[in-house]
DNA sequence: GTCTATAAAGCGATAGAC
DNA sequence: GTCTATCGCTTTATAGAC
């Protein structure tokens, strides 16, 4: 076994990578130092703190990415494209659905207690630039807030409805109809509810 | 410590409980011998395949409850009352979205090829029931199944956004907006797009 | 059907050499 | 910064008495 000399900078990819696969009770150290090729020492070398100082650096490198590819644009860029610039970025990222969101899998059981700050942050973070976005797109506040909630609530259960079918489809099926808001439901009424 | 006697059927609400506050890796055979109050022995006698047996019976037992509550309900129900009748189920079964729907939480992880098959089934027999409810209400066959997915999903989506923040008037803001579909959103489109 | 005791492996984390 | 070796504890699962 050929060993690398690694950068924690090197190593944090990885480590997201394995906590979404495994979850994060169980990502072992031992399978820690298997799939990333880097010994045990090194490991805590570089994160003294162990598998929590780990997944820690994790959940801040994720936040950091949606920082700079899904909230700025969100807060910056013209309404018309800010939404589908966020859709092409996440289904990217969550490989339409086969991806999981390590954050949204945290909050799903006791390992919610250990990064329940960085957990709210990030979604806390994506509703407020999202229903701003809606709110300069003529949205109502409460509109607006509603319509991204329902929006990141379609992206996250799209996920969970990929992966348990294991039918990526399902995923572009959802998110096609978060992009397509109200206006093309109105068609569906013209043809199906004429009174 | 007062050691009652058990049945197996007694122990699997318990063990459902246990599976979702803690995952199917973070839910130790220690950690269940202290919850449920069982023995170890006692445990092993019900389910002698050990831990993987217990959650299989617990996605079982599961499964039923859908079959009853949400499945024939919305197979058999008059189309006005079926939707609104599953919204009620759910709200109140994931309890505002503060506690977790096992099926999708196993089928973030690896946990989920364990149960590939039972979490598969579960959401395609939710999916096959609740577009079938929706083609009976006049809708076409394609955005049967598509309102069916989205529905899904943000009711999946809804409990990762309320665990994530822990506010659960977030679950019912998602929810809210399934409930009223397309015949309301042509009232908001009447007021706001009068083309 | 439940008890106590224990085997065998895996766990997170550390020590000390280089 | 990475190595090997190991500590102390927890894990799943089983054995044998009652």
């Amino acid at each position: 076994m050929v060993r690398q000399i690694f950068e924690r900078e090197d190593l944090i990819p990885k480590l997201a990578e394995i906590f979404r696969q495994h979850g994060y009770e169980g990502a072992s150290i031992g399978l820690i130092v298997a799939e990333t090729g880097a010994g045990r020492s090194s490991l805590y070398h570089f994160f003294p703190g162990g598998k929590e100082e780990m997944a820690a650096a994790v959940l801040d490198n994720v936040a950091l990415w949606f920082e700079t590819h899904i909230f700025t644009p969100l807060d910056t860029l013209p309404e018309a494209e800010a939404i589908p610039t966020m859709i092409r970025a996440v289904t990217e990222y969550f490989r339409s659905g086969q991806r999981i969101c390590l954050v949204g899998a945290f909050a799903l059981d006791r390992t919610r207690d250990l990064f329940a700050e960085r957990i709210a942050q990030y979604f806390d973070r994506w509703l407020a630039s999202l229903s701003g976005c809606l709110r300069r797109a003529g949205l109502p506040e409460d509109a607006a807030f509603a319509r991204a909630a329902q929006t990141i609530a379609a992206i996250q259960g799209a996920i969970v409805l990929t992966r348990a079918t294991a039918r990526d489809c399902l995923f572009h099926e959802v998110i096609a109809q978060i992009a397509a808001p109200s206006p093309q439901l109105s068609q569906a009424d013209a043809k199906d509810s004429p009174s």
